[in-house]
DNA sequence: TTAATTGTTCGATTTTGATCGAACTTATTC
DNA sequence: GAATAAGTTCGATCAAAATCGAACAATTAA
């Protein structure tokens, strides 16, 4: 029983600018969002990325991502999918994901 | 005796995204930066921000600004001045700095 | 209906970062 | 030369963040 999860994303307003940069300066969530960059039109499950990390850990930071409006998360049976929400993120910050995009890749 | 104090300051090629964005993520960084934008040709003493922290505390901020190519600083009898290194941060950097210009003063 | 898959949540640990007071250094001022 | 002023450095403390293993939940596959 019990509901399938959902996952609130913030409205982009309410991201100030220190929590943008809180959570980019993680290097793996860097290497995250920069892989995303990468593939635009692709929803990526947790376990896509090569990450020497846990599954916990990713998980945490998957919502670490969430909660500062750079990702959005939907479930498709029993994957979560996540996707940049590129535009939005690019509206209240420009310029950023675009130095993420430049950055060589670690 | 000893030398006066040289204050290094990194190779902006050196300063990688995350440092950048985690000096940037801490609010007491991020007012510094936005006073020292607004005031741009002006070089900052220490005591000139109204923070409610110690000296110890603010001497630790500022250089942890310079390791991250924010800033320089030059030693002014006993006091030392600070001021961005605008052009070079944002030549590294594109952008990154009207970010700091355009977000809300805490 | 039992396995396996995919991720979340919990509790604990470890690491990192922010913070402070006190002692110290250097330079100025008295 | 003594007192003051501006920062730095040291050592300690406290809070936040990263990390993991284990237990759990939901879904799909066997």
């Amino acid at each position: 029983m019990g509901t399938t999860k959902k996952y609130q994303q913030p409205n982009m307003a309410d991201v100030t600018l220190s929590t943008a940069m809180q959570v980019l300066a993680d290097p793996c969530r860097l290497a995250i969002v920069r892989t995303m960059l990468e593939q635009p039109d692709h929803e990526f499950a947790c376990n896509e990325f090569e990450l020497d990390l846990s599954k916990a850990t990713i998980s945490h930071h998957f919502e670490a991502l969430r909660d500062a409006g750079l990702i959005q998360t939907r479930v498709d049976g029993r994957r979560c999918l996540s996707s940049l929400r590129r535009e939005s993120f690019e509206a209240r910050f420009p310029g950023l994901l675009d130095l993420v995009t430049n950055e060589p890749g670690s």
